[in-house]
RNA sequence: GGCCCUAUCGUCUAACGGUUAGGACAUCGCCUUCUCAAGGCGGUAAUCCGGGUUCAAUUCCCGGUAGGGUCACCA
């Protein structure tokens, strides 16, 4: 058989490529890594694809794809539909040893095409398993019946195939979602009947959606892509869904891959079903963001910014700090730009003189010689050295004296024509001498 | 419906018989402030219900209720 034969623990994520990459998936695949790697044993991803009709290279690509961006890489690597020889012979083993059966029927796909398909004998009898975290979980098998496990003698199903493969590839631990609890049963008869060691099960909680349903594409993104196309940072993800059903029993909760390789506990895994919370998603994202370098700021930023802006890389590196704290990710950057949010960055804004004026202070007269002081105090900044604290400095003695209001509202109006944006001063550093100045000559003029 | 699993703040969770039931997200208030964001400080908020066991139950047992999963020639 050529199978080395090693107490090394070994895990497996086994998606079937006939959607894109779930959460769900992602999550187990998370834990099955996490539980391999701490122990230093293997991780196996291996693409469930018997179902010819469902299965896509395009799927099996997105999933692939999904794994390597979340850093979640394999040991080893396989796929169901170029296995068939081996299945076949197991197959042919149950048949031989009175297991399974050929039974002809009536085909379920095809009315009227009589088929053979193999059945496994069931005895019936009541099946037992420990589950690590759920504990001794019991069934009677009687209601399954003799239940197909193959099309035909080379064409497995699903029950068989992993069957047959968590023994070849010597699983040693099949961590999976909760719904495969009641497959368990079928797949423990099967290994009775071809006499195979039985794996240890660990049955993990299902990501549920904030209705408590199963989750679905009616309430959230599900397929990982969506999440990447968001512009969310894949480490993000990855330490949001580590505490989905899993706590390290400490109020630590910002952990990197190699930190939850070496907390995550098996142990600790929770028994019910989490909502997927995509506020608490947001916030690690947050926190993700601060940790980025300028740099990789500007590189993630960059990629969302239409291109219709006329952008210097100098004042898209001054404009990084001051949007990166008004975002959960990257994507928000167009949703500000379509907004017109950041306009005011990139062109002259446009606005109703009237509202220059500060609400508690509306002497448009006033405004104007506001302006024009601060104008001629800005005038006095050296152009190399126009930072918001060398452009507070200027201003602020006169700002204090006529009123903070009075001064600074107009301001920061006359530079963005918004009644929301960031301070007058972070805004005048970015604009620059030259159209601050401009802008606010602008304004003055507005007014008449 | 049968079988199986589950049950602590709105959400993710801590507590492995004795705690003022802790933390985080969200929310609310205050501070900071020309506005927004960020930040700082503080508040509201939970053991599903009913029986046991025990000196003592969030914790152990039983029942109920609720939610979920699964009942394919899909995986």
């Amino acid at each position: 058989m050529g199978r080395e034969q090693t107490n090394k623990i070994r895990t497996r994520i086994a998606p079937s490529p006939t959607g894109d990459l779930h959460i769900g998936t992602v999550r187990t695949a998370l834990f099955n890594y996490l539980f391999a790697k701490q122990n230093g044993g293997k991780f196996i991803i291996r693409i469930e694809d018997t179902d010819k009709e469902r299965s896509t290279k395009e799927f099996e690509d997105d999933i692939l794809e999904g794994f390597r961006w979340l850093g979640l890489k394999e040991d080893e690597f396989y796929r169901q539909s170029e296995r068939t020889d081996i299945y076949k012979k197991y197959i042919q083993q149950m048949l031989d040893n009175g297991t399974a059966y050929i039974s002809k029927e009536e085909s379920k796909a095809e009315a009227g095409k009589e088929i053979e398909v193999v059945r496994l004998k069931n005895a019936g009898k009541k099946v037992k398993f420990e589950d690590m975290v759920r504990g001794e979980i019991e069934f009677d098998t009687t209601e399954l019946g003799d239940f197909v496990i193959a099309r035909s003698t080379e064409d497995p199903l699903y029950h068989l195939a992993v069957v047959v493969d968590d023994h070849e590839m010597n699983i040693t631990h099949i961590i999976r979602g909760e719904d495969h609890i009641s497959n368990t049963p079928r797949q423990i008869l099967i290994q009775e009947a071809l006499g195979i060691t039985r794996p240890k099960y660990a049955h993990i909680p299902l990501i549920l959606a904030p209705d408590r349903s199963k989750m679905s594409k009616r309430h959230n993104a599900t397929s990982i892509t969506e999440y990447r196309q968001k512009g969310y940072i894949s480490s993000a993800l990855i330490n949001y869904m580590a505490l989905l059903g899993w706590n390290p029993g400490t109020d630590k909760e910002l952990f990197t891959l190699d930190e939850l390789i070496k907390e995550f506990d098996l142990e600790k895994i929770q028994k019910g079903g989490a909502i997927f919370d995509i506020e608490k998603l947001n916030w690690f994202n947050r926190e993700y963001m601060k940790k980025m370098s300028k740099a990789e700021l500007l590189t993630e930023i960059e990629k969302y910014l239409p291109e219709s802006y006329d952008i210097s890389y100098e004042k898209l590196e001054k404009i990084i700090s001051v949007i990166s704290e008004r975002m959960n990710v990257f994507g928000d950057i167009k949703k500000m730009a379509s907004s017109g949010e950041l306009d005011y960055y990139f062109k002259n804004p446009e606005y109703d003189r009237k509202n220059l004026a500060w609400k508690q202070d509306s002497d448009l007269k006033k405004v104007a010689e506001h302006l024009k002081k601060v104008a001629s105090l800005l005038d006095g900044v050296d152009k190399n050295n126009f930072t918001q604290d060398e452009i507070k400095k200027a201003i602020w003695y006169y700002a204090e004296e006529k009123g903070k209001g009075s001064v600074l509202w107009p301001m920061r109006y006359a530079l963005s024509g918004r009644d929301k944006s960031p301070d007058p001063f972070q805004l005048a550093e970015v604009l620059g001498k030259d159209e601050t100045i401009y802008r606010l000559k602008n304004a003055i003029n507005k007014i008449g």
